[in-house]
DNA sequence: TTGTGTTTTACGACCTCC
DNA sequence: GGAGGTCGTAAAACACAA
């Protein structure tokens, strides 16, 4: 159903809600609809909610880089900013990855997510 | 407090791939 | 023809100096 309804424009998610997610983004950036629809089931989430905060964290990675990118260019040249990068909207090419470690469906997540807890 | 800048959800427009 | 991608943006929530 809607999540912007009247009284609530956006809905601000759990620590514990971030935490999951940013775990699996740091797995891949890409996630797979296996993985979207048990993430949605364990987190209490919609797959939408999901899938956008996906696309909303990839968007927040590319702003960082592209910040990186400007800042630390110690000095000289005034960065140009219009250099190709953009615009390639249709240059992606992108390859969608949906191997990464998973050519068949089932990826045991628990013992993966355990993985990344310890990691964290 | 409040003014203001940044971050976080959620969506629409538009595009690509199948 | 739909699913999912980026990009741009709205508005809550948050951070924080003044």
């Amino acid at each position: 159903g809607k999540t912007r309804t009247k009284d609530k424009y956006r809905v601000v998610y759990t620590d514990h809600q971030r935490l999951e997610l940013e775990k699996e983004f740091h797995y891949s950036k890409y996630i797979t609809i296996r993985r979207k629809s048990e993430l949605a089931t364990t987190l209490g989430l919609s797959e939408r909610q999901v899938k956008i905060w996906f696309q909303n964290r990839r968007a927040k990675e590319r702003k960082i880089t592209k910040k990186k990118l400007q800042q630390p260019a110690s000095s000289s040249s005034t960065t140009p900013p219009a250099n190709g990068v953009l615009h390639g909207n249709g240059g992606n090419s992108v390859s969608m990855v949906t191997s990464s470690s998973g050519s068949n469906g089932l990826v045991s997540p628990s013992s993966l997510a355990l993985n990344i807890k310890e990691e964290y």
